[in-house]
DNA sequence: ACATTTCTTGCTACCGGTAGCAAACGTGCA
DNA sequence: TGCACGTTTGCTACCGGTAGCAAGAAATGT
């Protein structure tokens, strides 16, 4: 059974499908009589506007693509709800698309576009900026827009946590607590966002103490590839000339350090090696992990986001300051 | 600027504007010749077919509403990259709808329905049966699936892991650990779904043991939610009267119990209080926790949701054995 | 009572495609 | 050269709404 159009309301109610329309639209001039009459007809055919051909003929869809291509780090959750919730309540809806080896972020974009979204936003970190720059939309194309990375594609604004000055938070905090030998985890060794603050913390410690950092790098952001890096430097380098502490890149690989350095090699943290995080994710506050991280201001990040899809602040790149998070990991 | 039409490369071309749509269609009538003609012409107007005219016309969008209630859940993100996944090799899009306080489920099946999505989706576990037999969409509605819960609505077909089933797995698990004073932490005492595997649960022991299950009940499924729950029940009852075991309803709320025991309490688990939880979400596996769960065969059953979508099989409700993980917990 | 203003209703045209029929085209064969 | 046939192309009608104009109805003023 085909489901029941303004024109078959219309036919019920005895009046044009316009008026129909109308006994629909809030603020549409139709008297209370009609409106009646056709609400009542609606409910009898059990009418429901079709949003489908009403964005093709206002040209808007109220839909927002957000891409995402790093589902492992667990972080994404909490920050998606918000987003999501956040988007609803400006009437917007959410198209996900989950990017992987299958789906690549120009075939999400492409797909994105035909299906005439409002916006699209991209909110992962394994693309290179070069993918983006390759492939523009032209002309009608939708809004994009990086979301908690940083980017330098010409026309796409990020909006993003403050990598200088969280990192220079997070040096201060570990300079302060004494800790003299720093190592960094990279989550993605060729990812450019990786370089950001990789190179911040390394320009902290080389200029704070003219000490040099020492990098390691895991296969992708998740726990298991920061165990996997964690054991690899440990069962390389010898207790004495280890490092002191660990910052990585996220949380996830930093419950996986953490793993593996307290169960594999029985050190206890912070003592014999302290680590740091970045996003405080959900388990970093258990008493397990204790992680010392750094909170992104992801209500700011996402107001700004719609914001600026909203066209109610300009669409450029902004920064804001997360907060360090202190535990007992560092 | 606008964007290009098919018209508007016809011109360019000097074809007509169904000979451009026929270019683009893979299998159509066309020359060679015509359809070099067409795409140059369309590649130097920068052409991107209309995805939303073709869904109004074919009646058909590729778009699946997802509806997720429990963001609280790690185990959600991990589900949700399956999902996401498998329903884009399918070549369908993924809406995805957060409910919540602001957003109710009624409202969120609404706004997919007039979206004219292909099918909607409940994975969550807030809602309550009733809301949905409410609201039937009547004629022409999308066809609804109930995702990882059971589900006792007329019509709506639920996709889920067989409770019975690893209750009983894990019944004797614990039975043969020789554990013998039962706990069963459930996650929304209001809701039915709660009562499926805490009933089973409950049976259980009654009738291996004739032993009196200890319930009580979180606010909600998530590990601070767990956590007080677990903080409740243990300053209440003195150590000697307290369960050998607790079984969680979900991992989210298993980690907040495991924490409060551990760090609140100074219990040993598994030696004071063994835990058990549901899902093998993520941080059940560090060394940290290490949660004997149950692993929710999520393959199949993302499979199985998608071959229903796709009317490729019977849209009625099925479950999967899923498979007892043990660790140290229990 | 009649002119004028305002509100309500119906209309044409349009959004950008799809479906399927009919005409135009080119080709093979007698 | 003429005819039948298959292929290619263009056409009308349609999907279910929106925009904005114009005619008709009702309310207002004098």
């Amino acid at each position: 059974m085909k489901r029941a159009t303004a024109q078959n309301v219309a036919m019920e109610a005895g009046v044009s499908k316009w008026t129909v329309i109308r006994a629909f639209t809030p603020g549409a001039s139709i008297t209370e009589a009609s409106k009646a009459k056709v609400l009542e007809a609606a409910e009898r055919l059990n009418y429901r506007p079709n949003l489908l051909a009403r964005s093709l003929a206002t040209n808007s869809t109220h839909q927002v693509a957000v891409l995402v291509d790093d589902f492992a780090n667990p972080h994404k959750l909490p920050f998606l709800e918000k987003l999501t919730a956040s988007l609803q309540a400006e009437g917007l809806v959410t198209m996900l698309i989950n990017i992987n080896q299958h789906y690549s972020h120009v075939h999400a974009i492409l797909n994105a576009d035909q299906r005439q979204v409002d916006a699209i936003v991209l909110f992962g970190t394994a693309f290179r900026d070069e993918m983006l720059t390759d492939h523009k939309l032209g002309r009608g194309g939708p809004p994009m827009f990086v979301l908690a990375r940083d980017s330098q594609i010409e026309g796409v604004p990020a909006i993003s946590c403050d990598a200088v000055v969280a990192i220079a938070e997070i040096g201060e905090h570990l300079l302060k607590r004494g800790y003299r030998r720093p190592g960094f985890m990279a989550g993605a060794r060729t990812l450019s966002t990786a370089l950001g603050r990789r190179r911040n913390f390394k320009e902290f410690w080389r200029t704070a103490l003219g000490v040099e950092l020492v990098e390691m790098s895991a296969e992708r952001y998740s726990a298991e590839a920061g165990a996997q890096a964690a054991r690899d430097y440990l069962s390389k380098v010898a207790p004495e000339d280890r490092i002191d502490v660990l910052m990585c890149e996220n949380d996830a690989l930093a419950f996986g350090a953490m793993d593996v350095a307290r169960s594999e090699f029985g050190l206890r943290v912070p003592d014999d090696l302290a680590i740091v995080g970045f996003d405080n994710a959900a388990p970093a506050a258990s008493p397990a992990y204790g992680l010392t991280t750094y909170e992104q201001p992801t209500d700011q990040m996402v107001k700004a986001a719609i914001d600026m899809i909203l066209e109610r602040a300009p669409r450029e790149t902004v920064n804001f300051k997360g907060e360090l998070v202190v535990r007992d990991s560092a």
